[in-house]
Order: C-alpha cells, then structure tokens, then sequence
DNA sequence: GTCTATAGGCGGATAGAC
DNA sequence: GTCTATCCGCCTATAGAC
C-alpha cells in the first residue's frame, strides 16, 4: 500500500471514531507512521483530506453493494441479502456508518446533496426497482428510508444494548437482527 | 430567566449545531451576551457545561414524554401520540435530537449506559407495558428499537429529502409521516 | 518525499481589578 | 458576577534543509 493509501486508512479509522474537529494532523501523521507536515505533500489541507477519505469510504461501500443488488436473485432474495450484508459490513467495519451519521449532523445543504446524489441515490434506485417487483402501490421511499435508519440505528444501538431494558442474547446476533429487519421491512411493503 | 439558564439554552443550541469540539467557550459567551471568563463563575469548565446541557435537555424532552405515555387513552392511542407527539417536538425544536445522535456517536461506555439509563430506560419501559398490552408475544425490544431509530432517521432526513429519488409532497407532510411510521409500528408487532 | 523549525492564530482556563 | 489582560498549549500550515 503506498503511502496516498496509508494515510487514507488512517484518516478514516480516526475521523469515523472522533470526528472532523476532533482531530488533528499530528494525529492522522503519527497513526501513519509520519510527521503532520508530511501530509501536505499528499493533500492540500486537512478539509482535503477529509474530503478523499469520505470518497474513498463511501465509494468502496457502495461498489461492495452493487454487486449484490444486480445479481440475479428474485426480488425477495436480493433484499433479504442486501438487509443481511449491509448489516455484516457496517458490523465488522464501522467507518462506513460513522462518517455517513455524522455527516448526517451537519445541516450545510451542499454537503447532504453530495450524501444524498453520491451515496445514495444509486442504492435507493435499485431498492426501489426491487419493491416495484414486490408491491407497486407502497410508499417506496419511506419504505426506504425506513430501512436506511434500520440498519443504521440498530447496528449503532450495539454497543450500548446491555444498558437496554428486555434485551436478551437473540439480538446480539447478526443473523436474527437481520431476519427482524427483512420481516418488518417484507410487513411494511403489504 | 436567570444567567444560568440562559447560558444552558445557548450552549444548547451550539453544541446540537456544531458538536462539543467546534464549539468554543467564546461562542457561547458571545450567544448569551457576555465574555468567555464570566462562563466559569457558573461552570467549572467546558465539559461541566456540556454535561449540564446535556441534562437540561434530555430531562426536559423526556418528562414532556411522560405526559403523553402515563395518559389514560388504550394502548394504540397512546402509541400513535407518543409517534406523533415525538416527530413534532423533534421538529420544532432539534435539540434533542442532534444532541443524543452526537453523544450516540461516542463510543465510551459510561456515556452511553448514561444515555441508556437517564434518557431511554423510562421510556423503553413505558412503551414495553403499552406492547404488552397490543401483542404479549412480538419482540419488544427489537420493536421499541425499531421505533426510536424510525423517529430519529425520518426527522433527520427530513432536510436532504429534496435531494432522494422519489421523494414527494407528502413526505413533507408530519401527519403522512407519523401515520406511516405508526401504521409500520403496528403491522411489525403483528 | 520526509524532516525540523517555526510562524501565526485560536483554544481553555486563570488572575485580579472593579 | 463580569470584565480585561494574559498564560500556555495545541492547532493548521509553510519554509527550507536534506
């Protein structure tokens, strides 16, 4: 991995963990194996930086998407496995999720235009070729929507789920989380 | 009102905006009409003050929750109010929101059982008593879960809306939205 | 392409006058 | 209880040696 790449990975671990503000230069350099000024040889400023890391992550989470939302599977199929492989991924490689919600935060108009045009509309246009398959009169995109802040809140909801009141061993588990969020997903589509 | 309070409902309104790191002890001084040093007669530092606006707003929204979920309507009402009472406060005043999906995103433990514990537990519980009563058998935690990330996501979304794909008036519309949320709510505790 | 040194600004926090 | 003045550290970013 050459060091455009390095210093990229380490971005994203440190950004997605603590945000934009929260950290500094120093930061992303000594997690690189470099000194800050370093990074100005690769990235005109720390915005710039932050700006390819979230291309880089977002990009790469939505070419792995992809692959699943053309396969060939009937309808049900490909939902059901978009459901199960968004929650795995966002389980097993956090950034993804954390610097989408806390771009979410942000209310600048052109930075949620850029999330919304560049991060999800590609998705939201095959889930909804995939509800049109399964019931043309639902409401798709609240359907969608509905399933983005599943995915999102209850891999989010993780960590802190032992706190929880009537929690039990079931919900830590991916595959039954899935399961719930497909079946609740397939209910609201009637 | 009071220095005090006046202080809280600035830094409130700063830190939902902004989040604690890009929010400066001069920011806020300045909201409230005074200078940065006058802050530590009522504070004792920056995180203090955090914390107490922490409180002061979690404890406010959840108390005017209360009111609706100790009501003596049957189960269904109470539930469709607690939907809509929910997406309207979320709404008009989004503070509470953007400060609980902040201290979310936080990966400490204590702070999340303290958001476990002082801001969710009570509500978690009320709802739980209200499922029982509608469907002894569903999942209520998957359930409640379900319908906190639902409220939180749909009110977030509300200002890129104009930029998803197929996206009209009436998901513009707090009624529509409430309804569909609510009407999801039920068809999932089936 | 990486380093040291450093400029220049802003941050939290305190001292002490009024 | 608020102010001005100030300390001191960390920040982003640049200059220039190697």
């Amino acid at each position: 991995m050459d060091t455009y790449q390095k210093i990229l990975t380490c971005a994203a671990e440190l950004f997605a963990e603590k945000g934009f503000e929260a950290v500094s230069m120093r930061d992303i350099a000594s997690q690189a194996g470099m000194r800050a000024p370093s990074l100005y040889n690769h990235f005109r400023d720390k915005q710039s930086l932050y700006q390819a890391t979230l291309h880089e992550v977002f990009s790469q989470h939505n070419t792995a998407l992809i692959g699943v939302l053309t396969s060939t599977d009937d309808p049900h199929g490909k939902l059901q496995q978009v459901v199960h492989i968004s929650l795995l991924k966002m389980a097993e490689e956090p950034n993804f999720r954390l610097l989408l919600q806390r771009e979410l935060l942000q209310n600048e108009r052109d930075r949620l235009q850029f999330l919304a045009e560049e991060v999800m509309a590609d998705t939201c246009h095959q889930l909804q070729a995939i509800l049109q398959l399964i019931n043309p009169q639902a409401d798709h995109h609240f359907v969608i929507t509905s399933l983005m802040g599943h995915l999102l809140f209850h891999v989010q909801i993780a960590q802190m789920r032992d706190f929880l009141p009537g929690v039990e061993d079931k919900h830590a588990d991916l595959a039954y989380l899935s399961q719930q969020i497909y079946d609740s997903l397939l209910k609201s589509l009637k």
